[in-house]
DNA sequence: CATAATGGCCGAATGAAATTAAGCATCAAT
DNA sequence: ATTGATGCTTAATTTCATTCGGCCATTATG
């Protein structure tokens, strides 16, 4: 093994996507259920090409995995919420760390600003949510909590593998966006 | 045809999950490249059966697709942010709503609170996210935003099917799920 | 400059899995 | 009791994932 072989996975595991993976993932991000034949015909390649291209993004880890992304009203969970977690001291204690347990608790973060930490949470009701902001409360070292219960939600998706070019947009101008 | 035939199939849409479902459910939500085989085997049922019901939940909508779920760090998106958009006004107006066609940007929430909006954006620097908020400036009826910046994920996953049973919880106590 | 080696693609072949079909048990309603 | 609907099973068929061998381009190497 030469050292290059090193180096060059090492990159490759880093470097940018080109423009075929790009295609490939819109569309699987879009439907994963696509065959092998229908995904290649859509990015312009073979079916065994994509699927080894496919394969590649999923080890390199730029696909994590496939999933079923269900609709949360139909599993009694009609309740969204953001709570914003105040702290006296360091935020990430084992004891706050544990609401990651309830499958309720679909997000949680540490973030700049006045804030120490920011949880996404959806909830059966609001019976729910004051039980799990009563779990929070319970949790040593939570200070306070404000809660955002979301009204409607206007748009919710998954990371997307596009990204705007050309940033600061003269007003009113739709953005542009690669990856197509 | 029977008045009952509207009523049930209206109920159906509706009704509540039984507990093979949600089974299922859980599992395509961590996996669904399982084969229906694999999936009939863990939760007790023979392949097509498991297909079936697979076919009526996404038919129902309880599945609302099977996605790709992607490194946003490998598409170049290392940076997150949730930002809070104060609107003069009501806030869902048509400028506002355009900002759904950034790919940055995840998630749109109306929320009660002290913030009209709540956006969940995913940029590829900070550079990129100042350019997303000279957007939002521009746009007519914005007043004001706050952003937080995400410094670490600890949790981030998509709806989950479970739900916690016994809410008041006893301090630092475990709590229990239904549906495994 | 020539040549080997690598990476990435294609078409064809094979094997596994999705999907369909047919039959049977259970339950509800007539 | 009987009919109809639902949901399951096993078995059969067809589609698709996956592998294989060869080809072309680009890149490293003598």
């Amino acid at each position: 093994m030469k050292e290059t072989d090193d180096i060059r996975s090492l990159a490759a595991a880093t470097q940018q996507l080109d423009p075929m993976d790009r295609k490939i993932l819109a569309v699987l991000v879009e439907d994963a259920t696509v065959s092998y034949a229908e995904l290649g015909k859509r990015v312009g390649l073979s079916a065994p090409a994509a699927h080894e291209r496919v394969k590649r993004l999923k080890k390199s880890g730029a696909i994590r995995r496939m999933a079923a992304l269900i609709d949360p009203g139909a599993v009694g969970k009609g309740l969204l919420a953001f709570i914003h977690v105040d702290t006296s001291g360091w935020g990430k204690t084992p004891a706050l760390m544990a609401i990651a347990e309830c499958p309720e608790v679909e997000e949680v973060h540490s973030v700049a600003g006045d804030a120490c930490m920011l949880l996404k949470v959806r909830a059966a009701s609001t019976r729910a949510l004051e039980g799990l902001l009563a779990r929070l409360y319970d949790t040593p070292g939570v200070k306070a909590t404000r809660s955002y219960v979301v009204l409607s939600t206007y748009l919710e998706r998954p990371p997307q593998p596009g990204v705007t070019l050309s940033w600061p947009v003269p007003k009113a101008a739709r953005p542009v966006e690669i990856a197509q």
